[in-house]
RNA sequence: GCCCAGGUGGCGGAAUUGGUAGACGCGCUGGCUUCAGGUGCCAGUGGGGGCAACCCCGUGGAGGUUCAAGUCCUCUCCUGGGCACCA
């Protein structure tokens, strides 16, 4: 007798071809067919896949591969984000072209996605760094600065002197580049930003019909930040300047007690530019970090400036101070400060000594307000306010902004904390902005004729700046008509603008005519959109943007691109995110060597839901990987069990034991359904199929009906797996006796009439506590079930010599008596 | 600083609508099978008490609502994540 034994890299390699020779999973565009497009949130080439990858794409092949059973025309595509920093950073390591290190990286890792069966059609594969791709990104910011939607203005960066280049949020250490070890400065250069402000309310408001998880939602609204509030000017002592400001609180107007602008603020180096002290200062806050992050959290410093503004209702001179904590991005780049009604104020008036005056006092007994501790920053009543005393905060928003409108020193605005999309990179590894300048310097777009402006490849890179920045052939053009010289942009785009609207070219990607056609209305919205948690705001913020410019433009229908989001939760192991730096990265490839593809995919469903955080284990694997050969013994000893007279299952001529396990099988069915197509929570239905697994293995099999049993619950529980671990189950079900391949077969119901008990379990507690387990009649009367409990000997001990207060019955679960 | 998420056995987690806390898996303990094992099978496994039936305690902490709380409310402690040039 010859057992057959699990070979999962001989299946594995044989189901794959399998797919492949079939084409199992080319998407074709069917009108009249439900069509379901499933995304999984593409990768960064950095060179092999990690396990946050395999998650997510795990869990995009398994709700593809469901969908699919379900009779839906599938698109589940694969590409790659391949333009940003990594590239450079192996570049200078490494000494090779960024684009090839990219290049050869995805030639890997294409293979190692292949390897783990993932059901993607190929023939859709994107890459962002070719020209054939960025070209329509190019194009398109074209018809955005014809629209006004694209603009050059000047912006704050982290420069590093030495190296000649910006530096990213992440690569400043304690102040200084991080590979270089030069002081970072904060330096203001012309730039390209994306008007998504104009766009604010719309990506406000649709949020709302987004079937995505909230806390992202929440994000998302926090990071557009939209605020009601009046802009109100100062007039600048003895000037004709004016200052203005933005507040949510015009109640609190007469409370001002000094103004605070930013350090980049006009009013700021103009006093500084005869006063020493003051540039020391402003020079100080040049070098400090210019995250929010470091801003919020820095020692709020000031100075005077040595000049008034003048209170627009009281007349009173204020003092302006410049301060480091407010941001010249929001708002007007300047506050008027009410330490008494707000704490930032409030710790810096007492720490420069400035007065504190109160304008508004709590409105009842339940607002504690306590002045000589902190601010009072609750709405309530206003006092000290002249005219405007006695009204409540929101009657004095109103009166003191109708009152400023009419007097021209003020006027209601709505703000956004949102501000517009800074699209310009001083690095090479990206797509080139299609702009060239005239020889006074005014940008202008580059026809579409001459698109795509294509990133030189063959470049040599040191890390000091950007070799396209010392490129005479690439940036000098001279105009072959008129002689006249022009000069090329050299900055290149935010890699967001590629991952904006990939999901998108994924519909027509070999469109050569145009950016999309009308392949988009079939495909389009994505209806799930799987990846990241840590891509909440910025890129779910940005590919929501670009498809409404997208819109606008003509090229797509529909207002939103991801209809359903699924964000999956962190790779752990000991506690902490697996990463490079921490050295506790596990190897995807190690693991499918070790186990194949179906043990590592089993795993990393089982081990929790996906969106919460994974904690990996070894242990847990050899676990995955023993389940599934203990399924590969139990189908095959089924199928070489003798068993005489074969016979088809009657299902209506069961016994009571045959009837349990019949019931066990399409309640795992249901739960199974729910788990996957509406829950995502695979960790529970695999669970369940593994203790229906575990009874069946216990199910004796004493005739033809057992036998024809068995074969219903096996070929369910391959049925079930089969989107999880779709290369065993593959074999399995042709084991079975199937002569069809099961990624073609549709998903099972549950049989309602297999599902009927003539019994229930009821649980009886008296006062709460569980006192007894009861086996009664489905069908049993109220009255009956009550005189069942209180014969139960259990609860005679706990109810005896008492009073019955009362008796609450849940039908089909539980009892309580009160006593 | 602000915002978000999460604290349940030795571990990952389950408990879906306020109704049996700990499903399933890992690990561990004991036993059987095997020349052997990164094998298979059986039994046990939150803490405490009891020969047992059962009983008491138990979901980070403190209060509260309820017949009933891991789940709802208030306060609090701790951990992780994000905060605009990483993707």
């Amino acid at each position: 007798m010859t057992e057959q034994l699990y070979k999962p890299h001989e299946i594995e390699t044989q189901v794959q071809q399998y797919w492949e020779h079939n084409d199992s999973f080319k998407a074709v565009e069917s009108p009249g067919q439900e069509k379901f497009y499933c995304l999984c949130m593409f990768p960064y080439p950095s060179g092999r896949l990690h396990m946050g990858h395999v998650r997510n794409y795990t869990i995009g092949d398994v709700i593809s591969r469901y969908q699919r059973m379900l009779g839906k025309n599938v698109l589940q595509p694969m590409g790659w984000d391949a333009f940003g920093l990594p590239a450079e950073r192996a570049a200078i390591k490494h000494s090779l072209p960024p684009a090839d290190w990219t290049r050869e990286n995805i030639v890997y890792m294409r293979e190692q996605l292949r390897r783990l069966g993932f059901g993607y059609d190929w023939s859709r594969e994107l890459t962002t760094c070719d020209p054939q791709y960025y070209r329509w990104e190019q194009w398109l910011f074209g018809r955005m600065l014809d629209k006004g939607l694209a603009y050059k203005a000047k912006a704050v960066v982290n420069w590093d002197r030495v190296d000649q280049t910006v530096l990213a949020n992440e690569q400043v250490i304690e102040g200084r580049g991080w590979r270089s070890g030069a002081t970072v400065e904060r330096r203001e250069i012309p730039q390209w930003f994306l008007r998504i402000t104009d766009y604010a309310e719309e990506l406000l408001q649709e949020l709302d019909q987004l079937d995505w998880p909230e806390p992202v939602k929440i994000m998302q609204r926090n990071w557009i930040g939209r605020s009601e509030g009046v802009e109100v000017a100062f007039a600048v002592e003895s000037t004709d300047k004016v200052l203005r400001v933005y507040t949510t609180r015009p109640d609190t107007l007469l409370g001002v007690s000094y103004m605070a602008v930013a350090p980049e603020h006009p009013l700021a180096i103009e006093a500084a530019a005869c006063n020493p002290k003051l540039q020391a200062f402003l020079a100080d806050c040049q070098r400090s970090a210019v995250s929010e992050a470091a801003v919020e959290t820095i020692e709020k410093q000031g100075m005077p400036l040595g000049i008034n503004a003048i209170h627009p209702v009281s007349s009173e001179k204020i003092p302006i101070w410049v301060a480091n904590f407010v941001l010249i991005n929001y708002g007007t780049g300047a506050v008027m400060a009410v330490p008494a009604h707000d704490q930032r104020d409030y710790e810096f008036a007492k720490a420069y000594h400035l007065p504190i005056k109160q304008v508004i006092a709590p409105a009842g007994p339940e607002q504690e307000c306590h002045l000589d501790e902190c601010a009072f920053v609750e709405k309530g009543v206003m006092v000290s306010s002249g005219l405007y005393d006695g009204l409540t905060s929101a009657e004095g928003f109103n009166a003191i902004a109708t009152d400023l409108e009419a007097q021209g020193r003020g006027v209601r605005r709505v703000n956004y904390r949102l501000r517009d999309w800074l699209v310009s990179r001083q690095r090479y590894w990206g797509a080139p902005i299609p702009v060239i300048n005239s020889s006074a310097g005014e940008p202008a777009p580059v026809p579409d004729a001459h698109l795509p402006v294509v990133l030189p490849e063959d470049v040599s890179f040191d890390g000091v700046g950007s070799p396209i920045k010392k490129m005479p052939e690439f940036f000098e053009i001279t105009d072959p008509e008129s002689g006249e010289k022009w000069t090329r942009e050299t900055d290149t785009f935010d890699t967001f603008m590629e991952s904006s609207w990939y999901y998108a070219r994924f519909c027509s990607p070999d469109s050569h005519g145009a950016m999309l056609d009308q392949r988009a209305d079939y495909w389009l919205p994505v209806d799930l959109y799987i990846g990241g948690i840590e891509h909440a705001i910025l890129h779910l913020l940005y590919a929501r943007f670009y498809h409404k410019v997208m819109r606008d433009e003509g090229l797509v229908r529909g207002d939103e691109p991801f209809t359903r989001l699924l964000t999956q939760g962190m790779v752990l192991k000991d506690g902490a995110k697996m990463s490079k730096s921490k050295g506790n990265t596990v190897d995807p490839k190690d693991l499918i060597e070790k186990y194949g593809a179906d043990t590592v995919r089993l795993f990393v469903m089982f081990a929790a839901p996906p969106d919460q955080a994974l904690e990996w284990s070894d242990a847990g694997v050899k676990g995955a990987y023993r389940f599934l050969r203990r399924l590969w013994r139990r189908v095959h000893d089924h199928v070489a069990a003798e068993v005489a007279g074969q016979q088809d299952l009657n299902a209506a001529g069961l016994d009571k034991r045959q009837k349990d396990m019949r019931r066990l099988l399409h309640d795992t069915i249901a739960k199974a359904s729910d788990d996957i197509g509406r829950r995502y929570t695979f960790n529970t239905a695999i669970a369940a199929v593994m203790e229906l697994l575990n009874a069946v293995g216990k199910y004796e099999v004493r005739g033809a009906q057992d036998h024809a049993l068995n074969q219903e619950v096996l070929e369910a529980v391959v049925l079930i797996l089969s989107p999880i671990v779709p290369h065993i189950c593959h074999v399995l079900w042709q084991e079975l006796g199937n002569t069809t391949a099961i990624v073609d077969e549709r998903w099972l119901t549950a049989d309602p009439r297999a599902r009927m008990a003539e019994s229930v379990q009821i649980v009886v507690q008296v006062n709460g506590k569980l006192r007894a387990r009861l086996k009664v009649a489905t069908d049993i009367s109220e009255d009956a079930l009550r005189e069942v409990v209180l014969l139960d000997a259990n609860v005679k001990r706990f109810v005896d010599g008492k009073k019955i207060r009362k008796l609450i019955v849940v039908p089909g679960k539980l009892v309580n008596v009160v006593v």
